[in-house]
DNA sequence: ACGAAGTCATGCGAAAACGCGTGTATTTGC
DNA sequence: GCAAATACACGCGTTTTCGCATGACTTCGT
């Protein structure tokens, strides 16, 4: 009674994408390889390890059991990876960072075009979202966050503090001059759907018009002039058509991180990039901080 | 940067094999293949896995670390195995067990063969060896061993006490009961190579006359009635053309035990031999004690 | 009710992996 | 010092694995 490895893996991408073709898709294989692989793990273990249902492949007890030994080995492979990773003192090859959009379209984007001259050998690979990748896994090898601070099993130095305001057009930016208390139309962000707190007192009235979950929606609403919206500094100042608005005073904002798997960070790669994004970063504070 | 996990085995192979056709014998494979296979891990890597010297390969840092964590996934797919036998209720297919030889040949062989009878479609494998086989590598299922405690991981129960005493040809005990006060020659164990203490205080004389590593050795021996030789009751009972000399009266000796790893021990084969071997052991308590 | 999108099974030809045989260099043993 | 044994590289033919195409079947949404 005896399995292959890589049988094993098969096994586990399939209990993780419920079906051939996921399962598939993530060995960068074709389905019917995986449904191959699938039975001769099944003979080779003398035991059925997913039930053949009409709406995919459904695993059994035992294909369970195998799935999570194989999960188990999969990390040791990823670890392998970032040690390997760790130790490579080359300054080419593949290297991704990821940071959020709006960083990287209105801050990062110099820094990048730096180090891909500096550095041509390297193939730069930039996931701009603001999903948090994981960097266990190898999702990237470097991120760019807004945090509090760099995680459980990461590595990282604080690039710089920030603070947010509140934004608006030019044109709603005067009517509220002219008139403080007349109510104030807010954008806010989903996961904090109330009027910002410490506003300035002047300002007694607010109530909340829209919320969105996407702070690219939020400032696209704050230019078509619906209402103000509390942003990070860098992005207020960056986005034409808005202003900055006193109704709340510059606040505290999660600081600016950058961060790498503790495997990772003495990597060639990331401390080059490291090297030229710390210093860049702490050359633009006025951009973050009023 | 993606490494096949079956060639992360082959790596782990050849480092504990040293060359390419151990490595290739522990997979079951040619040594061509394995060569082939080293070659694409290194270029899936970007790095050199061993250095190809003279007399076998070498392996780098970069080696040892993917051996190590290949070492790793190992261990899982180890317990997997034993795990998913452990579920395992079928009363066919391989079993494989191992106790001393000797413990075999002079005990066993009964139950053994009534166990074949009762489980025709069970193929039962014996492991006659006095090396401690690893259970966790799944080198047997069950263990007979004289030990004084089960072990680390394993699950047993103590089949039955023993005790030894001292064993010489009949010419030999006659000579010593005609006179007691003439030197009495040992053959004794090389891990023990001391005269028995607890000797009877009738015999002040003693000298080692040969020491062995292997108790089939120190039986012939004691046969060929070169001295006298300490063993288990079982033991010299069983032999031919020893009897028991009062020089040493009956000692305490380590217990027999039935052992298993505690994922097989509810395995269906494993509980079946278990409940035929049980009782029979119980049944000749006086082969074993005085 | 019916088409679209999803699932999986099967058969065939191409591609990759494999085993075998041969040849070379080094080490081991007599 | 010479033969045998061990360890590896390379080339060739076979076997195995793989990807693609086709078809059956279920589910979902209009």
């Amino acid at each position: 009674m005896d399995i292959s490895w890589d049988d094993m893996r098969t096994v586990m991408c399939l209990v993780r994408g419920g079906s051939l073709a996921a399962a598939a898709q993530e060995l960068g294989l074709n389905y019917t390889t995986v449904a191959r692989r699938i039975t001769r793990a099944e003979s080779d273990l003398g035991g059925k390890l997913f039930d053949r249902l009409a709406d995919g492949y459904q695993p059994t007890d035992a294909g369970l059991l195998v799935a999570s030994h194989a999960e188990q080995m999969d990390r040791q492979v990823d670890t392998l990876m970032r040690e390997l990773q760790g130790r490579d003192a080359n300054l080419l090859g593949p290297l991704t960072i990821t940071a959020p959009q709006l960083l990287i379209a209105h801050v990062l984007t110099p820094v990048i075009d730096q180090f891909c001259g500096a550095y041509p050998d390297i193939d730069l690979h930039v996931r701009a979202t603001n999903d948090l990748l994981d960097l266990n896994r190898r999702e990237a090898d470097l991120a760019i966050r807004i945090s509090r601070d760099p995680g459980d099993s990461l590595k990282g130095v604080r690039l710089t503090a920030q603070q947010s305001a509140s934004f608006a057009t030019p044109a709603l930016a005067r009517a509220i001059a002219d008139d403080p208390t007349s109510p104030i139309d807010w954008i806010v962000y989903a996961d904090y759907a109330a009027v910002p707190k410490n506003v300035d007192s002047s300002y007694p009235n607010h109530r909340i018009r829209m919320t969105f979950d996407d702070m690219v929606a939020i400032r696209a609403a704050a230019q078509a002039g619906l209402g103000v919206a509390r942003m990070p500094l860098f992005l207020g100042h960056a986005s034409h058509g808005l202003v900055q608005v006193p109704v709340l005073p510059p606040q505290p904002y999660p600081d600016i991180w950058v961060v790498a798997h503790r495997d990772v960070w003495a990597a060639a790669k990331v401390m080059a990039f490291r090297e030229m994004l710390v210093p860049f970063m702490r050359g633009r504070r006025a951009q973050f901080v009023a």
